[in-house]
This record gives structure tokens, sequence and C-alpha cells, in this order.
RNA sequence: GCCGGGAUGGCGGAAUGGUAGACGCGGCGGACUUAAAAUCCGCUAUCUUAACGGAUGUGUGGGUUCGAGUCCCUCUCCCGGCACCA
């Protein structure tokens, strides 16, 4: 029988789905090995990327559960977004018809993958029996003081017409559409995740996460130590005795002859004098004007414009003065910064433009009073700095501090870079928030008794700015759960990171009814032992989840406090140009076409072969047939019949050899496997398959090592070509289903070389190679080394100054 | 600017401080075939040599070592992240 990828594909994926061979009970006997992939938005076609992300991951789900785990590897669909509202606005239909239709469509495309799916545990987050439970975790953090409402200036999309999260801004622009986005004052809920910074800092409760996601959550988070330090503006005769600003360097306390304010802090319209006001207005529209990516130019001039007021630097009691300028953030400290021109760049600049004072306060060493031609922004002495003179500035750090708590001036504190969740979106697919707006009772939670609150059919998603819900009367109208008056209902959705920050428990049980998920499975399941997917999730999804995760656990929820201990990011696959892929290019590879003509384990291979599974790389329309002719001998090779072997020439020496790299081939495969090593796992199958090759031809083989060798390689091949291998299996008369069995082991002993090669080298230059027994001691080794004719005639005429000896690999003879 | 990761044949890539280039693609040659495809076998870093061999070679320049793709320092380029964060 030939090898007929197409035919076999099929028939084992129904037989498989029939006799539900991927079913995954809670309560099977064996460890439970969680491990997942994450899921993907229905957008319809299951493209190369997917099938990058997810092939892989399923062999080494399959290897997991081949060393004995009871292996949870589930799929479902983050089904809630904007592409789908775009489809609707674009081609008129209804985004859950859009959605269902392409999950439907999906669900066929991943089934030909061949992976362990268990279906039954699919989710699907736009579904209310998912969401009404996004709606319950957020009634619960909003009891827990962790979900609150308010005015603050969020970030805007003008394109899909929608606030975003920090999150989603790369660059000044939008994450998901790419354009400029804007700024606006609005009313929003957002969940207290800058509450839990510190906590998300700690990663100790991680096993084996890639340290570039810890440095990018890291930088995200963005703590830092300092002071908050007041300027004294009492004289002013306002309420607000002071303007407080945040420093890391209150060492150069001493060299402040300026303070800024952002353009919008609240101090600023009461600060501002009269002969003042008309500049400062002006500068005030024009930053308003200003673009976000313009803003953010890090390069950009320091400008600002002087407001009229002074304030005092109590330390020393000068009068210094006060600007407004768009270097300060409003979003960040305290709004405001004491300006340090001799010792911060950016301050400098700012102090030469308007002619300010620059003070050298830290000497760096070799200082002789010279003036500054830049920032001194090093370590040094303390000088013009009153009583610390003298000391280093490291130790001024923490004694000015001191000092200036002790006189209530200033206090130690730490600032994040991390903003709350805006968790709001002006948009109709997503979850509604289950809150009520009342004249009388202000904002109430919708009862949990009355959830989920249903996103309605009819509604007009043209994005308007507005959400779309609220122009549905027969929504928005509704009773205050308090005092039954008439009120009206939150009408923007939910973030869809939020569908994404839990899922994993849904997954347990994803028709619970009752429960999000059920609380003896969640301690069964939990935590996710393995997660695989792309790092562009990095401080987005990974970090919501781990926040949210964190919260459940404080409210109480779950016992686990990380969603996630061991996480693998796989790279991009890119296209035979090199580049990524994308329709523009024309570089776009098609799946379907290769599945359909070389078979789902071809693709399957190919992927894992074409490299490290987390470098990505290129993909290559010819490469693919280097891993199709291979299973195709694998193929040929498995389906001899080993008893038709002329057992009268078999080689004991080659028996010998052949047993030992079948022992080898296991360990190698297996410790590549565990690693995500794909690559060369596959590369060393190739090699036993060469090599059975070779004695097959030369009929040096017995049959019963021959069945040996053919039995373990199916057996090492099945979680990468499960369905190739389901189909050898049963032609050598195994019984159902291989991918039930256990990984083969393998013994060192007998993996164990016995001959080796030895080289010999003259002052670490190879110059020859002797076969010697393994386990040849030092003095045989160099004597045999020394009676080398090559080597000796690099040596001769030369006198041997040592020798170096590396047990069972090389002699280096070292000559002057 | 700061923080990560990387640079190895024509291409994808492999190498606990110890034989650089495993495995595969492509190319070349051969077998089979009327022929082609498929399949199988052999060769394939560069220079040099009739050949044996020799020399060179892992982005650049230096260093440590008996020995460096691997460790240390310098620089260049590529990718990712952060970036007026006080």
């Amino acid at each position: 029988m030939s090898f007929d990828p197409a035919v076999i594909d099929s028939k084992w994926q129904a037989r498989w789905e029939q006799d539900g061979l991927h079913k995954v009970l809670d309560n099977d006997p064996r460890p439970k090995w969680y491990e997942m992939t994450m899921y993907p938005y229905p957008s319809g076609d299951l493209h190369i990327g997917h099938w990058y992300a997810m092939a892989p991951a399923d062999a080494h789900a399959r290897f997991r559960r081949m060393q004995g785990y009871n292996v949870l590897h589930p799929i479902g669909f983050d089904a809630f977004g904007l592409p789908a509202e775009n489809a609707a606005i674009s081609r008129g239909i209804h985004p859950q018809e859009w959605t269902l239709s392409n999950i439907e469509n999906m669900r066929r495309q991943l089934r030909s993958i061949g992976a362990i799916y268990d279906w039954d545990r699919e989710v699907i987050t736009c579904l209310p029996e998912y969401y009404q439970w996004n709606q319950w975790f957020f009634l619960k953090f909003y009891e827990k003081g962790l979900a609150y409402r308010a005015k603050a200036p969020v970030v805007w999309c003008p394109s899909c017409q929608t606030v975003l999260a920090n999150e989603q801004v790369l660059n000044g622009a939008c994450e998901r559409c790419n354009s400029e986005i804007t700024r606006r004052d609005l009313e929003q809920w957002f969940f207290k995740i800058t509450e839990y910074a510190d906590r998300l800092l700690d990663f100790s409760g991680l096993e084996e996460w890639p340290d570039r996601i810890l440095t990018m959550q890291q930088n995200w988070i963005g703590r830092s130590e300092g002071v908050e330090i007041s300027f004294d503006i009492s004289d002013t005769g306002l309420e607000e005795k002071e303007i407080k600003t945040f420093t890391t360097r209150i060492d150069t306390l001493f060299g402040v002859t300026f303070v800024v304010l952002a353009p919008e802090h609240p101090l600023v319209p009461r600060l501002t004098t009269e002969d003042n006001r008309q500049a400062v207005d002006d500068y005030i529209n024009k930053a308003r004007q200003t673009s976000e990516i313009d803003r953010l130019a890090a390069d950009k001039e320091k400008t600002g414009v002087f407001i009229g007021t002074y304030a005092v630097n109590r330390v020393n009691g000068e009068k210094v003065p006060v600007y407004i300028g768009d270097y300060v953030l409003t979003t960040y400290g305290t709004g405001a910064v004491m300006g340090v021109p001799a010792h911060d760049s950016r301050d400098f600049i700012f102090a030469q433009k308007y002619k300010l004072p620059i003070r050298t306060v830290i000497a760096p060493i070799e200082w002789k009073g010279e003036e500054q031609v830049e920032a001194f922004v090093g370590n040094g002495f303390m000088t013009n700095s009153g009583a610390y003179d003298g000391m280093t500035n490291e130790e001024c750090k923490t004694a000015i501090a001191i000092d200036l708590e002790k006189r209530s001036w200033g206090r130690r504190t730490v600032s994040f870079r991390i903003r709350d969740w805006l968790i709001s979106r002006q948009r109709y697919w997503g979850t509604p928030i289950p809150m009520v707006y009342c004249d009388t009772c202000g904002v109430v939670p919708v009862p949990e008794s009355d959830l989920p609150v249903l996103l309605p059919q009819d509604a007009d998603f043209t994005p308007t700015g507005e959400s779309p819900l609220s122009a549905n009367e027969d929504f928005v109208k509704t009773v205050c759960p308090k005092c039954n008056a008439s009120a009206r209902r939150e009408t923007d959705t939910m973030d869809t990171f939020m569908d994404s920050s839990w899922y994993m428990m849904r997954y347990l049980d994803p028709h619970n009814a009752v429960d999000p998920s059920n609380p003896q499975l969640l301690k069964q399941w939990m935590t996710v032992d393995q997660y695989t997917g792309g790092a562009e999730h990095a401080v987005m999804h990974l970090l919501y989840s781990r926040f949210f995760t964190k919260s459940m656990h404080d409210i109480g929820l779950v016992e686990y406090d990380e969603p996630f201990l061991r996480l693998f990011n796989q790279g991009v696959i890119l296209g035979a140009d090199h580049d990524k892929m994308s329709k523009s290019k024309g570089n776009v590879v098609n799946p379907d076409d290769f599945v359909g003509l070389l078979g789902a384990d071809a693709v399957r291979c190919f992927l894992m072969f074409i490299g490290p599974w987390d470098q990505g790389g290129p993909w290559s329309d010819v490469g693919i047939n280097g891993t199709a002719r291979w299973l195709n001998r694998v193929w040929d090779i498995v389906a001899r019949d080993a008893g038709s072997l002329d057992t009268s020439k078999a080689n004991e020496e080659t028996i010998r050899g052949t047993k030992r790299l079948l022992h080898q081939t296991v360990r190698k495969c297996y410790n590549d496997l565990d690693k995500f090593k794909f690559n060369t796992a596959i590369a060393s199958l190739m090699e036993l398959t060469n090599h059975l090759n070779r004695v097959w031809s030369d009929s040096s083989i017995d049959a019963e090592t021959w069945r040996e060798c053919t039995k373990k390689l199916m057996l090492m091949l099945a979680p990468m070509a499960p369905h190739m291998t389901e189909e050898l299996w049963g032609m050598n008369g195994h019984s159902y289903s291989i991918h039930q069995q256990e990984f083969p082991s393998w013994d060192d002993d007998l993996a164990a070389e016995d001959v080796i090669t030895l080289v010999l080298q003259v002052n670490g230059k190879v110059r020859d190679k002797i076969e010697v027994d393994a386990g040849i001691e030092e003095s045989e080794a160099q004597a045999l080394a020394l009676a080398s004719p090559k080597i000796q005639s690099f040596v001769e005429g030369k006198s041997v100054v040592k020798s170096v000896y590396v047990p069972s690999r090389l002699v280096n003879i070292v000559v002057a």
C-alpha cells in the first residue's frame, strides 16, 4: 500500500473523533498537564501563522501525553472584537452571523491540523454563556473597589471611534488600525491594575518565562523610587500652599533654578498672573493642538512659558520661576517637575533656551568650577548644597529624603509608568458593562441575578463616536435596581482583553451556568503548566491576565496567584522572500494547498523543521518537499516486511551499531521535544531513517532489531506526524491507538559508543584522527598520538612543550 | 539614547570551551526509463594542488586559553521592546 496522505488524514481524523480519542476526562488517574495555546480570533481563515503556532504546540502536548500525563490542550475562539463590526459595516452582515460562520469554517480548518483538541471544551467568548461571566467578574471587581469610573484624558482612536487602553498604543498610533491617536477627556471605566504594580513585578511565582517578556513587563510597569518634594507658594495667597513635584534625583535639590508644570496641571490657571495670561493661554492651546506623535517625539524642542509666579525652594529659601512646558507629562508623577539644569539633560536644554541659571551641585571628579557645557548626570561629590557639601550624591539621596520627611517638605515615594486599565469601549461587538445610571441613586450595579445583560441583536453599528448601544432605546431604558425608578444602562462595552484574562478557567467547565468555572476543577487543573503563543501580547494579554488572576485570588475566587507557569513564545513565520507575510507583498502561503497536496503531517513536520520554533523563519515552497520526501521514506521503511530480510547476512557489529543509534536517537528526540527543539528532534529521526535504509540495502540487520527500530521510530514520530504513524502502527499489527502509547525509553549503556574517533592535534590544529577504544587510557592515547606519522611530521625537529588530553575526545601536542 | 536577542556555505539551519557546517533545501554527476517525472546512489565552504595534502574560514578589530562560532573587551549591521517617565 502506498502512502496517500489525503486519504489517511481524513480517515484517522474521523476515527479519532468518532472514538473520542482526544476527550479529556477530569477523573483520569494520571498526573495532569494543562498546556494551552493562545486562542485565535475567528477571522474566517486559518493561515500559515496559525499553523505555525498550533501544530508545534500540539506536537508538544502530544509528547507530554506520551510521557504519561493526562493532557488538556484546548481550543476556543476570541470571538468579540472590531473586525466583526467592520465586516458588518462594509458588507452589511451582522457581527454575530459573521463571527459564527467564521468559527464554523475555522473549526473545519483546525480539524485538518489533526490536533488533540477536545471540542467538547470549546470556548466562544461572544456567547452569553461566556460573557455573562465577564459581567460577573466586573461586578466582583466593582464590589471590591477594583473597578471604578473616572474622568481622565484617555486615548482615542479616531478611526476605530473608540477609546483604547494605553497598552494598545504603539508609537502614538492605534495598535489595530495604525491611525494616529488623540486624547479626550471622558468618563470611563477602569480596573485598578496600578494597585498591583509591585506584585506584577514579582515574577517569583513563574517558572520558565522568556526573559524578554519579563523585561518588557518590567519596562511597561516602569517602577521608580524617588521623592515627592513640595515647593512653597503660600505667598500667592491661594488656598493651595505648595506645588508637589516628583524626582528620582533629590540629591540635586539645591540645583533647582525653576519649576515646570504640565500645561494641563490644575494649578496653572490660578498661578498665572494677568500679565502672562495671554501667553499662557496661547501656549496651552498650541500644546492641545500638537499631535500625540509630535508630543511624544523625544528629540522635540523643549518649549515653555513663564506663568508669572515664583515658588520657594525651602531648603535654601530661594525663589524660582514657575513655567509650564509640554515636556512635562500630566499623567506621570505629580505632573510637575523641579528644574535642575546642571544635572538633567532636558532641564539643561530648557534652561539654555530661557536663559535660566545653571548651578552645579554635584561635582564631577576633577571639576574645577568651570561652566558646564552639558548636563552632568553621573555621580560625584555634593557642592553648593549647604550642609551636604562634601558628601557623595549617592549618600545624599537618602540623607536629604530623611531630612525632608522630618520637616514634612517631602516624602519618599514610588512612581509607576503603568496606568490603570481602561476597559470601556464605544463599540457594539463586546460585553455590555453591567451598570445602570439612576438620577437618584447614581451608578448602580446590575444585580448578579439579572445577568447576563444581553447584547441586543439590533443596533446601528456605524461608528459615530457614541456607543452604538446608546441609540437602542429598548436596551438603554431600564429601571434602577435600587429604587425602581426609570434609569439608563451603561452603553459602553468591555475591552476584549477581558475575555482572554480568564478563559483558561472556562475550558475546564465551559457550560457551567452557576459559576465561571467549577471550583473543584480549578483546584485540580490550574495553574496552566505550559502556555504558548506570540510575544506581541507581552504587556497586554499576559499582563492583564496576571493582574486578573491576582485580583481573583485576593477576592477569594481562586487559590492560585499566577495563570501561566511556563511560557514559550514561538517566532514569526515569514514569506519565502524572508519578508513579513502580507497580501500586498504577494508572499502569503495558504496551508490548505499544501495539506491537500502533501498531507497535514508534511506541513506539520516542515513547520517544525524550518528552524528553532522561537526564532520563526521563512517558509519555502520547495523546502517542504524535503520533509514530504522524508515522510515517504519513513513510510517505505516501516511498511517493509521484516520477514523478508536475509538474516544469514546479518552482522553483529551492525546490529550493535544500529541499537546504539536507536538509543541515542530516543535520548536526543526525548530531550529535544521536551524543550520545544523540534527541528533537531526531526533531524535526529532523519539520521535514524538514513541509517535504517543503509543497513536494509546491504541486509546486514536482523528482523528483530529492525522491528524494534521501526516501532520506536513510529512512536517518536507520532507527536509530529500523527496521521501517518497511526496508519503505519496498524499496518504493523499493533493495536489502536499509537497515540495512547508511551514515548520510548532509552538505555544509556546501549547508547554509549565503544569506539570513538580520537582527534590528534598539534598546537590546536587537527592533524590526524584515529579510531580507538572508548575506554582508552591517557597514556595510551598519548603514545598513539606520538606514533602517528602525520603527527610526527609536524612534531619533528621541535620540542614538545606539553600535551593536553581530553578523555574520549582529543590529544593536543604543543610544540615550540 | 536605554534594555533584550541575533549575525555560521548559494539558502534554512547544527555544534556541554575540544573534528565547524549535523539534518534538510538547492546545485552538480550517476543509476532506473524510449523519455520525462518520481525514486535511489555519490559529490557539494573558499583558495590551492594532477592527487595526497596544505592554507584560509562562523559580521569587525583585539584579548584570555594548549585550543574560541562558543568566554571577555571594542566596533558595525539587523530584529524586538522602551523612550521628554522627572
